[in-house]
DNA sequence: TATACTTATGAATAGTTGTTCATATGTTGC
DNA sequence: GCAACATATGAACAACTATTCATAAGTATA
């Protein structure tokens, strides 16, 4: 990561420079910023975003995700990789099957936020 | 949209019908999911999200967003467009110069949910 | 070990998306 | 009207992403 990357503000093109100043100033780091839009990332598909609602509801087995949304296994599989990295779902193994679930309380709230903003 | 849009589900490959039942039966309508994706798709973006950041602080025009963020007008202003349509933020122009804004109080609550989520 | 079953994964593909470039639209002051 | 400035927009392109298909890996049971 390169020096630059923290504030850097030449002025170029600037209208109004003190609330450029001031903005710039209470912005959270750069980095912090794209590990949030990496977390949104998650939410902003539906098959991710109906299989994190389905977990509200219970932990729950592949296959069951896979009928609850009439899809392919390995389009669920897939997707459960990409939430499992992020760190949203964890899973244990009994057997044969995977049970998969919420990694914590964020998940619930971060929906229900979204849904109240909809819906209002 | 087609009538078996609403939780149709026939069984097929399921080994927990119980818990596959009661998750559908607590779901969103799959059109409140459709649009909750919609939502976070204007967060998943690194341009996006650091506009809304900047526009947290206070209303800015276009020229000081560009130069804050360090980008092209051009770039800025489909952005702003994308948020824009979809109710995020609101514009007001003062002669030549258009001042963009948050829409509501509710894209600081879910960037503000995000950051702790990620700073926990 | 052989078979059946559940889940995971790699490659290929089609669709989506963000940026750039060029240019248009809208506004002010001369 | 015209020049200068701020913003918006359309087309093209590159990069990314979600799904499908085929198949592998892991597990239980006969």
């Amino acid at each position: 990561m390169k020096p630059e990357d923290e504030i850097e503000f030449n002025g170029e093109g600037v209208i109004h420079e003190e609330v450029v100043r001031k903005a710039l100033s209470e912005q959270p780091a750069e980095e912090l910023l794209a590990d949030l839009a990496d977390l949104f990332k998650n939410f902003s598909d539906t098959t991710r975003i109906r299989i994190l609602s389905l977990l509200i509801s219970d932990e729950m087995c592949v296959a069951d995700i896979t009928a609850a949304l009439n899809a392919t296994q390995s389009a669920i599989s897939h997707q459960l990789r990409i939430l499992k990295q992020s760190r949203l779902i964890k899973s244990r193994r009994a057997g044969k099957i995977v049970y998969y679930s919420l990694a914590d309380e964020h998940v619930k709230t971060i929906i229900a936020m979204g849904l109240e903003h909809i819906t209002e």
